[in-house]
DNA sequence: CGGTATCCAGCGGGATACTG
DNA sequence: CAGTATCCCGCTGGATACCG
């Protein structure tokens, strides 16, 4: 198809692409849990909430390939691989807190207009 | 519940389920389509680059019923409904604003580290 | 420990057609 | 103009098993 028609501004198809790296389940909140430091594999594992194995590491993949995330492998046995956030990754951890405080401060709002609206 | 080497405490889980209102494709870009105003639905339609009728449809329902978007119906030949952010979107939009911007602002950084890592 | 590989269900979401 | 309805494809992401 007409490739998307939006000569209005280069800002339309940015902000497209830019939330796109928001879009996915979890790498706000990898990242977040990176803010306090380098966390190991099975660590971040068990601080992510529910996330399976296969999501960790692929995430973790792509926030490394966006140059988020750095990894780091310890040649040693048994192996040790650690992750920390690049400047560009602390940027967008910085970028995204008052998002994140926000709407950890505003769920019980947002709970409520979803009981309201389904009620009436 | 707080282990010492965890940022994740009892927020955990409301940072999860925060988290949520932002993980899909479309809502940040609707709301931050609605910051200068009230818009009708053809006119968001051709704002947020790529949508389609139907999630765009989905999106402002979902949104209503979160209480981030109020919808006004005005009687009258043709229909005309306009959209338009409750102060709890409001609030939302402004905690987003960060992030939209930093987004925007680095996706240049981030197709070339991608580059980067898909050569080496 | 830190991954891959494989399989598969669910649903997000696009295309299209129809309606008040 | 502002939606609903229907069909269906593809990707996300969960479960499980195996590997260096």
């Amino acid at each position: 198809m007409s490739a998307p028609h939006s000569p209005a501004g280069p800002e339309a198809c940015d902000v497209r692409e830019a939330l796109d790296l928001v879009t996915d389940k979890w790498s706000l909140y990898i990242v977040s849990n990176l803010s306090a430091g380098p966390r190991r594999f099975n660590e971040l594992r068990r601080a992510v909430n529910g996330i399976t194995q296969r999501m960790l590491t692929l995430s973790l993949r792509n926030l490394e390939r966006d140059g988020i995330v750095a990894r780091t492998v310890h040649e040693v046995m048994p192996p040790r691989v650690s992750y920390r956030l690049t400047p560009l990754g602390a940027g967008l951890l910085e970028a995204a807190a008052p998002l994140i405080a926000w709407s950890a401060g505003h769920v019980s709002d947002i709970t409520a207009a979803r009981a309201r609206y389904d009620v009436g």
